[in-house]
DNA sequence: AGCACGCCGACT
DNA sequence: GTCGGCGTGCTC
């Protein structure tokens, strides 16, 4: 078998003095998966002289065949493939080239992009390599299933989502009548429970489950994972309303002549552009029209699918079909498609989510980010890639400039000096900016415990109903969904929790179930506590769904709606609850952080926030900057002052800089406060971070493996950091690099595996990147098959 | 994909 | 002790 794809003369050693030994006979490939080398392979003599750097070619690998890379091709073998022995023999053929054109091979700035990326971020180059192919490596959505009877797993298995179907319907005796597999294969994992769901209804098994790896927490919509995955909205986007926003002649100030000239000079400069969502647009349109006018191309970044759309939509009124779309909810050929044109430079514009960053466009003059700040731009499996950072990496390597932009940028782009920035607050059509909402705050330690709707919240709410005219009257954000984020046993003070993971479990009230929001598990809704059998399980907390309750019983008359992961689960559902709101159906609006994403909604005359300061507890560092974030998001869903917008915050934190800086609209006063905090613990912009987690199953291994790897990490230190000379910029203070915990992480266990986490803080980011990368091969040398992950993460978004 | 191998739990 | 299932690594 492995003969027949050998090339007849392998088995002999090569002779030194080949007589073909200048003809390329070996190509070192890349292969897309976590391999931390390049494989050598033969170049059948049809492939001679056609194979060279960024090749693509299909190669054998173990028992399939895969996509790869070729990154050099050589006479000779390389070292890599001496490994496998002096000879040819063990080294197999290149089976076939993938590039009909030479226009379809991967660009050379794009492969060292991905070596840069995989330097940055620490990652296996051939991780990287998969962000730059077409979308022809689909991920691997392997599904596990168990059945358990009476608390014991009976039966279980895995495979793909038909093969896991036909399996549990053969193992359950049960006829496939009524279900197509055709169109489970189709549809995703967690629609298939509910088939699941009714044969245990049916009365065969007592449990079934699907396990689902590591891409649970996505599926299951926990956090702001799921924002970054949402698919395209079917409606009719609504373009017009920005179409008539352009940038007028008096809002080019010199800014707009230093973009200019660094177009017309192709030299790399970076702004960051401070304004409001439709004057971000119309400036990114307008700087997109001047880049393809030098016949340059452009790049366009968003956090969300719904905004990518939407921008898209936007540019294909003016550049129609020299416009690409590109994100993860696109079908693998349209995916290809776009990658296809891009690369030939049919198409000049390629806008996306943070994926796109990686589009195959040649001669890219611009590149623009949009919602810099928002964490979604952050890849959280391997590579841990940040679009925003690997925009800036591209737009110098090919002297493009980069335009960040934002409602409120982040504290990292606010403090870069690199980046020139530029605030408009006025309205693109001229005249002055808007003015604020009225915004008031509400002691929550003044008022009775548990206190949803204060004396002052349901004054507003009932103001605004009586003046609101047809429209939509009031907003109420609440970032926590559910009815109560946990229950707890007035008799023996226990509270359910997740049997995976270390968290409480969510009570959800009308399902009458209990939900873990990390691992997805849910769980009837138990009579008595699991632990003393007694019957009075209390709820803990307020999420949406008890306030919609609280809201309905306040103002029975109302017609209100909820924007959750609950309510809406498909963005067509979501879809349906906005345009309510903005068709006026509804009085009240009860929502979390969806509120915020896809098209704005109607301004109200009264917002309200039941407990402002709930992220502010989050155990990581940037959760004020969140906060405050979210907070002036939701002051942008109230009408300007002078038509009689107010916004109501309840807190019990009051004298939070978070709280008080949105009170008096005084953003540097948050600025500056938080900065002051960052400096005193010396976090970002500080300093740089890796986050280091080690999990597995066996909790003391884990523990034992994190102590040793923060061992290494200080033994690394201690041989390097104050001697080694640390690049350029380095001083005596810059070369320190700091080893924290291992601590348990925030979530102990996470879906049945034991989590540790140590932290590398560094002044200088290369110094901690070394540090790591000092100890990462001992590591995962001796890890052997003993079931321990390790992961790295690079300047981590998100704490837990 | 499919095989080899080490770990750990269930038994003698 | 030993046996065997399961989870994990490996594939030029």
């Amino acid at each position: 078998m492995r003969d027949a794809l050998r090339a007849p003369e392998s088995d002999s050693p090569v002779p030194p003095s080949s007589p073909r030994a200048e003809v390329p006979s070996f190509a070192d490939v890349i292969i897309p998966r976590h391999l931390n080398r390049a494989f050598t392979y033969l170049i059948p003599a049809r492939l001679q002289d056609r194979l060279h750097a960024g090749s693509r070619v299909r190669v054998p690998f173990g028992p399939i065949t895969l996509q790869g890379v070729v990154v050099s091709v050589s006479a000779r073998l390389t070292d890599t493939a001496e490994r496998v022995g002096p000879t040819t023999k063990g080294l197999r053929e290149v089976l076939a080239l993938l590039d009909d054109t030479p226009e379809t091979t991967v660009a050379p700035d794009l492969l060292e992009l991905t070596r840069l990326v995989s330097e940055r971020y620490l990652a296996p180059w051939g991780q990287c390599l998969r962000l730059i192919l077409p979308a022809s490596t689909p991920p691997k959505r392997s599904l596990r299933y168990f059945i358990t009877d009476a608390g014991r797993k009976i039966e279980r298995g895995g495979g793909r989502l038909s093969s896991v179907t036909r399996a549990l319907l053969q193992r359950l005796a049960v006829s496939p009548k009524g279900l197509t597999l055709a169109s489970l294969q189709r549809t995703s994992a967690t629609s298939v429970a509910p088939v699941l769901a009714s044969l245990r209804h049916r009365g065969w098994v007592r449990e079934i489950g699907l396990d689902q790896g590591d891409d649970q927490r996505r599926i299951t919509g926990h956090g702001r994972s799921t924002a970054s995955r949402r698919v395209e909205a079917s409606e009719p986007l609504r373009v017009d309303r920005y179409r008539e926003l352009t940038v007028s002649p008096t809002l080019k100030p010199t800014w707009w002549d230093r973009l200019q000239l660094a177009l017309d000079s192709a030299c790399h400069s970076a702004f960051l552009l401070q304004a409001p969502a439709a004057q971000r647009f119309a400036c990114l349109i307008e700087a997109a029209g001047e880049t393809l006018a030098r016949d340059r191309t452009v790049l366009i970044v968003v956090p969300e699918i719904a905004r990518a759309s939407a921008i898209a939509a936007l540019a294909r009124t003016r550049w129609s079909d020299r416009v690409e779309l590109l994100h993860s909810g696109l079908s693998l050929r349209a995916r290809d498609d776009a990658w296809r044109r891009i690369r030939t430079g049919a198409a000049a514009i390629a806008v996306g989510t943070r994926s796109a960053v990686f589009a195959p466009l040649a001669s890219i003059g611009l590149i623009g980010v949009d919602e810099e700040e928002d964490p979604a731009l952050k890849e959280e499996s391997e590579p841990r890639y940040h679009a925003r950072e690997v925009a800036w990496m591209r737009a110098r390597q090919n002297d493009a400039v980069l335009l960040l932009g934002s409602a409120h940028p982040s504290l990292e782009s606010l403090t870069q000096t690199r980046l020139e920035k530029v605030t408009l607050d006025k309205p693109p059509t001229g005249g002055q900016p808007a003015s604020l909402p009225e915004i008031q705050t509400v002691d929550l330690r003044h008022t009775p415990y548990g206190t949803l709707l204060s004396e002052p919240m349901i004054v507003g709410i009932t103001a605004a109903l009586a003046v609101r005219a047809g429209q939509l009257g009031a907003i109420l954000f609440l970032n926590r969904k559910g009815f109560a984020p946990s229950l707890l046993c007035r008799d023996c003070g226990e509270t359910p929790h997740c049997p995976q993971c270390s968290v409480t479990l969510t009570f959800y009230k009308r399902a009458s179930r209990l939900a873990c929001h990390y691992c997805g598990t849910t769980l009837p809704l138990p009579d008595t506590c699991p632990s003393c059998r007694a019957a009075r399980l209390d709820p803990i907390g307020f999420g949406t769904e008890r306030l919609e309750e609280e809201v309905r019983r306040r103002f029975p008359q109302a017609r209100i709606g909820r924007l959750d992961r609950e309510n809406a689960r498909t963005p067509a559902q979501a879809e349906a609850i906005r345009r309510q709101a903005v068709a006026g159906e509804l009085d009240i609006l009860i929502g979390t952080q969806m509120l915020f994403q896809g098209d704005s909604l109607p301004t109200v005359g009264f917002v309200g926030l039941p407990h402002a300061d709930a992220g502010l507890h989050l155990p990581d560092f940037r959760s004020a900057e969140r906060t405050y974030h979210s907070l002036l998001d939701t002051v942008a869903l109230a009408r300007p002052g002078d038509e009689g917008g107010r916004v109501l915050l309840q807190t019990y934190l009051p004298t939070h800089h978070a709280i008080t800086a949105v009170a008096h609209a005084n953003a540097s006063s948050f600025h500056d406060q938080e900065l002051v905090f960052r400096k005193a613990i010396r976090y970002p912009p500080y300093s740089h971070l890796i986050s280091l987690r080690v999990t597995g199953k066996n909790s003391e291994r884990v523990r034992e493996t994190a102590e040793r790897w923060a061992d290494m990490l200080k033994a690394a230190v201690a041989r390097g950091g104050r001697t080694k000379a640390v690049p350029a910029g380095g001083d005596h203070l810059t070369d320190e690099v700091t080893i924290l915990g291992p601590i348990p992480s925030a979530v102990a266990q996470l879906r049945g595996r034991h989590r540790w986490q140590l932290l590398v803080k560094s002044v200088n980011a290369e110094a901690g990147r070394q540090t790591v990368r000092a100890t990462l091969e001992e590591l995962e040398k001796s890890k052997g098959k003993s079931g321990l992950k390790f992961e790295v993460d690079v300047d981590p978004v998100e704490m837990v």
